[in-house]
RNA sequence: GGCACUGUGGCGGAGUGGUGACGCAGCGGUCUGCAAAACCGCGUACACCGGUUCAAUUCCGGUCGGUGCCUCCA
């Protein structure tokens, strides 16, 4: 087995991964709130946390992951205030919020396998987890954490006194009432809701009985009682956006590791965001893309994962059309290179060996793009090679260039006879029709090949 | 205000104490019936100012610029 380096968030250093288990490397992926359509910047992520799962599984490791879909309870706003989405969300489509729910998730799986991402072992959802929700809702209570307002338990996080550690925030500097409007029966400005109370004349669909009233879990509480109840104490790996370091995984450490007694996860990834076109990415500057709209400027999926997967999970990125276009032609161009296999009978099968170039670089906290350049700089690229390199990256090179038919094999040669015979009228006829198959004609060294056009 | 991150050639984007990764775009050439493709070649890049060093884009300090988070968010 290699060795990974990884980033850990906890540590703020580069470490060498070494699972519990490496016939089962456990992960946890925060998945998407399911009350719109996920925007290129929530794929991105999904796209290196496949990265992750399948650099790990090159490595022989055995992988089980768990993603949620938070089918519950996110509200518009902090301060335990505001609309719920979801339920703002059904009120505007005239669904109930089982049916909203249940229509995102649709276009969630759909995306997520349009990217060929790995499957989670797991697809949990939120509000299968309520029971597991009040259990530690009521393991919490029992360890004198919690103290209860009129509209819900609350986790006191000065009792949580490593509370601050993860994100390393500073926590006089956030000071009650600067940004963040909170209720006044709140004992400490960082302290959050692990089950909320639904209050009279209050419009909530989704509600279960518990503690004698009608209510719904904290938004936080979900995350440690999925990985709970379907991954045990610690896991090995917790993934994560950049933006929930500071509150939702601090959360999540501080109710699951004060409940369960044992540390949440060995180590904590996060990926940071996307800009578009230099912006943050907003519906008020109509710049949130999802993968439809990069179909309709002719864009698939594929060039979209090309893309990411040239630059690196930590840092910032910036997309444009123009830099997809880039990465588009890149994709093209390896796909040739595996069209050139079919074509290449007598060169020596080498096992696919210049692959270890690119794990190796790969291997080394995720670097997709030093991976690249191995794959670039690789001498023998065979169609092994090629199924290597989508085993890794998943962009379906192979399978997006499947090898020609008897039919347009008879097309090449009569081509070339006519050439042979100058007869160019025919010929160039016998081109366009292989162009209308996608398929264009091109030497090298004297001998021809055949390529794909797009 | 607090806490972080960041500044690399036309656009992206890795990396490194000492030969200018890589992709896309561009330019020149070869080949060629034409077109395309392919192949070969072409770039005085590391914000600025100091310091350490034989040597800094790479380490340290400062300046300036950019960004993120602190509020639902990947």
């Amino acid at each position: 087995m290699n060795k990974i380096k990884l980033y850990n968030t906890l540590s703020r250093k580069i470490e060498t991964f070494s699972p519990f288990d490496p016939k089962e490397v456990k992960i946890y992926t925060c998945g998407p709130t399911v009350y719109s359509r996920p925007h290129i910047g929530n794929f991105a992520a999904y796209v290196y946390w496949d990265l992750l799962v399948r650099v790990l599984e090159a490595n022989q490791y055995g992988v089980k992951r768990v993603l949620n879909l938070t089918d519950v309870g996110h509200l518009t706003s902090d301060g335990d205030e505001g609309e719920d989405k979801l339920e703002k969300g059904a009120r505007k489509s005239g669904k109930n919020v089982w049916e909203v729910a249940e229509e995102y998730i649709g276009y969630f799986q759909r995306d997520f396998r349009a990217l060929n991402l790995r499957e989670p072992a797991v697809w949990a959802r939120a509000t299968d987890y309520i029971e597991e929700d009040e259990e530690l809702v009521n393991a919490l209570v029992d360890k004198g954490v919690t103290y209860e307002t009129k509209d819900g338990i609350y986790f006191d996080t000065s009792k949580f006194p490593r509370y601050a550690d993860f994100a390393r925030i500073d926590l006089n500097g956030l000071k009650a009432g600067k940004r963040v409007e909170f209720s006044a029966e709140k004992r400490n400005p960082s302290d959050f809701a692990v089950w909320k109370f639904i209050q009279p004349g209050e419009k909530h669909e989704m509600r279960w009985r518990f503690l004698e009233c009608d209510g719904y879990p904290g938004w936080h509480l979900e995350c440690s009682s999925i990985i709970h109840s379907e991954l045990g104490e610690t896991i090995d790996i917790h993934t994560g956006g950049i933006d929930h370091i500071p509150v939702h995984h601090s959360n999540e450490i501080a109710q699951s590791e004060m409940a369960f007694e044992k540390r949440l996860a060995k180590y904590w990834l996060h990926c940071n965001f996307l800009t578009i076109d230099g912006e943050k990415i907003s519906k008020s500057l109509g710049n949130v893309y999802t993968l439809d709209d990069l179909a309709e400027r002719g864009f698939s999926a594929m060039d979209f994962k090309m893309w990411v997967l040239q630059g690196h999970y930590q840092s910032e990125r910036n997309f444009s059309f123009r830099d997809l276009e880039a990465a588009r032609q890149r994709r093209l161009n390896w796909r040739n290179l595996v069209a050139k296999c079919y074509q290449n009978g007598n060169e020596e099968n080498t096992n696919g060996a210049d692959f270890l170039a690119a794990l190796e670089a790969v291997n080394q906290n995720l670097n997709s793009s030093e991976a690249m350049v191995a794959i670039e700089n690789a001498k023998h690229r065979d169609l092994i090679f090629w199924q290597k390199v989508d085993r890794l990256f998943g962009l379906k090179l192979v399978a997006d260039a499947p090898d020609i038919d008897e039919g347009a094999k008879e097309l090449i040669s009569q081509y070339q006879a006519e050439r042979a015979k100058k007869n160019y009228q025919k010929s160039d006829q016998l081109r366009d029709e292989l162009a209308g198959r996608n398929l264009r004609i091109m030497e090298q060294g004297g001998r021809q090949y055949w390529q794909y056009i797009k």
